[in-house]
DNA sequence: GGCGACAGGATTGTTGACAATGCAGTCGAC
DNA sequence: GTCGACTGCATTGTCAACAATCCTGTCGCC
């Protein structure tokens, strides 16, 4: 009945903690349904239990974990549904972003990434290296999001991202969808670098409208 | 120093001490700066400062107070930047919450609201009866967000709600904004009692961005 | 008279022990 | 043999005492 991170001796900083637990349940190294003890990992990480407790909350109210009444924590599971009202959100606040940054950017502040875009992401598509291929979108992400320099926004966003994380990854693997999406994302780059916030939000909507049918259509490999 | 709270007797039920404290803080009876001391809520509700300290964390995460360590809580303070962050989000928002309710319910649901927005709440208006007026305008918003059914979007209109609530009343009581809202409230609920979630979006975000007008053009009566 | 060090008090942060709850495995009755 | 109650264990929930920190007011020195 027991999972396999039993002997783990790290003994990590304690203001690590809440960063810490958040990643492995991002990329479900602690899968949904896994159960959290308190004693465990207050073991593990050098600290009081009221300190995981407190973590505790803090993973509950970002949804990323559910606590049941005398009964413990386990990590929160998605199902379609739950998964489609946060595409449905997502579209909105990405959309959104992105005008808000391309509004308060210069035009020509996006031309690495145009370039990076052109070619070399091509190139990654094309032989399978989908974990830089990844880690290149992040890099869009990033930069977007702190061009757009909304916190409120911002919270949303990772807080978004922090649940469906594993899922789009899954998303980009599925065949047809990492070039599908970078032309997409071309298109939205396209628009950011002539300055039109209009046409990019629309055209990043769509983007996400996309990977959202990639998702229904192959939900069952996918959650 | 001290605020005017000092004596209150009442022994509320441990449960009860965050959306008490939620509400009192939503409601400006504790306004922005003022600080919570650990024991004082400890005694007043008859809960353990351990209980005090978990609400205070919800608190936190919902952006309602700000914690300094050691050196206690105080209620969040808002200023013009900030708001603006919260409305461009509120805007996307609420459009999306309004065309997904007409998409999933019947246009005739809505008729007994496009009644009640006709000839009585201009009178309300008209009376300056604006508490009446405001208790509407919350109905028609928990109507529509139930019929949205979308829970991740629930919570962020929820938390959203929560940090503005008090300015919305401030901004609906300045010269002019009530009849102007209510006109485009008007036109939000005919767009929806026809069945028309595009053209409902687009109302409803109209209606945002004017009330925000009122904000932006008022701000030193308003914060 | 003004500035800085210092002590007292108040408040928050942390810890460990204790109580309450739920679960599993066992025993007994039908 | 199966169902139900009971007991023991593991885990969570609660509390009160203790430690650390910060503010305030006072005193002494320059």
């Amino acid at each position: 009945m027991n999972n396999s991170r039993s002997a783990l001796p790290r003994t990590r900083a304690p203001a690590e903690l809440l960063p810490a637990l958040r990643e492995r349940i991002v990329r479900r190294e602690l899968p949904p349904g896994a159960k959290l003890l308190e004693s465990e990992l207050s073991l593990e990480f050098g600290v009081s239990r009221s300190k995981v407790r407190d973590v505790f909350g803090a993973l509950e109210q970002r949804g990323l974990i559910k606590r049941i009444p005398n009964r413990g924590a386990v990590v929160a599971r998605l199902d379609l549904a739950q998964v489609c009202e946060i595409y449905d959100v997502r579209e909105m606040l990405e959309g959104l972003c992105v005008r808000i940054a391309v509004e308060r950017t210069k035009p020509q502040s996006w031309q690495d990434l145009v370039q990076l875009f052109g070619r070399p992401m091509e190139q990654l598509v094309r032989r399978g290296r989908f974990e830089e291929y990844i880690a290149n979108l992040d890099r869009l992400r990033r930069r977007t999001i702190e061009a757009a320099g909304n916190a409120v926004l911002t919270d949303m966003l990772n807080s978004i991202n922090d649940k469906t994380r594993e899922i789009q990854r899954r998303i980009i693997i599925l065949p047809g969808r990492a070039a599908d999406g970078l032309k997409q994302h071309r298109a939205v780059l396209a628009a950011m670098r002539k300055g039109d916030a209009l046409a990019a939000e629309n055209l990043r909507r769509a983007n996400i409208r996309s990977s959202r049918e990639y998702l229904e259509r192959f939900q069952h490999f996918v959650l």
